[in-house]
DNA sequence: AATTTTTTGTATCAGCCGCTACAGTCTTGC
DNA sequence: GCAAGACTGTAGCGGCTGATACAAAAAATT
């Protein structure tokens, strides 16, 4: 429908004060939230100036148009999720790390009551289709979740804690599918249960994939 | 089929000659693929009636609102979607069963391009939290699509396919997980390989929790 | 202090949104 | 055949959408 040329590294490159910086990361602050809870669609940049408390020409200012704040969002959110897989639990190396992070996801879930669904991936829905590049900027955030749980998988495999034919990028794969999907119909349900079971399936079957006698010293 | 609330009652139970049934299903046929391409919230009313070549008087002839359609469009997927696994396959009774699902999944996806997402699926995001009748309503047709793949996991249990240790709900629970999340993936990436991956590693683990002794014999 | 740049407020636009009113046409039931 | 009722086309409503114009306030730079 719209032109697609975003020229908004005219607006990105310019000197931001810190006052500036403040307004502009409570925007995005605000419109992930509302993103989150209404959907891309379902969120006017009438209702993120209302509740973040600025005018319009302010959104205008620090974005050029609704398709570059929607992309802010997603770097915003793609960071977060880095950020809980990646220092926070070390790395994803052990299974006692993966169970403790599947408890940080369950947990963090409870926390909002079920609801919104995962915070990257309830942006794919209808947005995939009608911004391709704001589907590229999804794609290399779950890209680099993928890298860091197969990164944790592949210390594993090479410390000997799985089997040969155990395979990280597949399992790494899977344990994504399981959070996305979990989520999905934990958010249906209201009830984490679905997200437990799901994760807890794949992560019984990378426990069974360790080797079957003890592993000799390195 | 439970839940019930609005007065669409009023209007659903009107006669319908076979020229109005036609028409109304067109417009639900039409909405239901504009949703999964756009979103609900992106899809317009207009869009609709354009698509579906019909006035503005139609839609509301037929369904109150725009929720009513939107709830008609679940109803209709629902039943696309148990048609899938009811009749089509028998029933998903069998390791064979499993896999020929997953390969007519997959199979659907990519003949579409990995586009849309599951038809099911991506009306959750953003119609959850806005729409609470809407939500129950998917959560009704999730609920019967899970208990279809439960139905046939159970009677692989039952005929002592899979051990004891097997939990066929839970199982159940893991592939819709893996078929949301891997569907989720596969259309962020454009490729189906994400949903092919996901589910066979929970289908892998399925046929390891057949019986021990059944199997090495090849 | 002067000037340049950043930040903010307000007012406004054309177009689309869901939805309604109403008259006209076709189909059914008697 | 003929009313009753199902179906359809057109026009339009108030409100909201994304986006713009313009100037004033605030801050940084000189």
């Amino acid at each position: 429908m719209a032109g697609r040329g975003t020229n908004e590294l005219a607006v990105r490159q310019r000197r931001l004060t810190p006052k500036g910086r403040a307004t502009r990361d409570r925007i995005v602050s605000v419109a992930a939230e509302l993103m989150h809870e209404h959907g891309v669609a379902g969120t006017s940049l009438g209702d993120v100036q209302k509740a973040a408390g600025v005018g319009a020409s302010q959104v205008y200012h620090y974005f050029g148009d609704k398709q570059s704040l929607i992309r802010a969002v997603i770097a915003y959110r793609t960071e977060a999720i880095l950020g809980t897989v990646r220092p926070h639990l070390g790395r994803l190396d052990s299974m006692e790390a993966l169970r403790a992070w599947r408890d940080m996801l369950v947990t963090n879930l409870r926390q909002r009551n079920c609801e919104g669904g995962c915070p990257l991936g309830s942006l794919v829905a209808g947005l995939a289709e009608d911004f391709p590049e704001c589907r590229a900027d999804l794609a290399g955030g779950f890209a680099q979740w993928e890298a860091a749980v197969r990164d944790g998988l592949e210390a594993m495999y090479d410390r000997g804690d799985l089997r040969r034919k155990a395979d990280p990028a597949r399992l790494a794969v899977a344990l994504l599918a399981a959070v996305e999907g979990g989520t999905l119909l934990a958010q249906l349900h209201r009830d984490p249960a679905p997200l437990e079971t799901a994760l807890d399936e794949v992560l019984d079957r990378i426990e069974d994939l360790r080797p079957r006698r003890a592993q000799p010293r390195l």
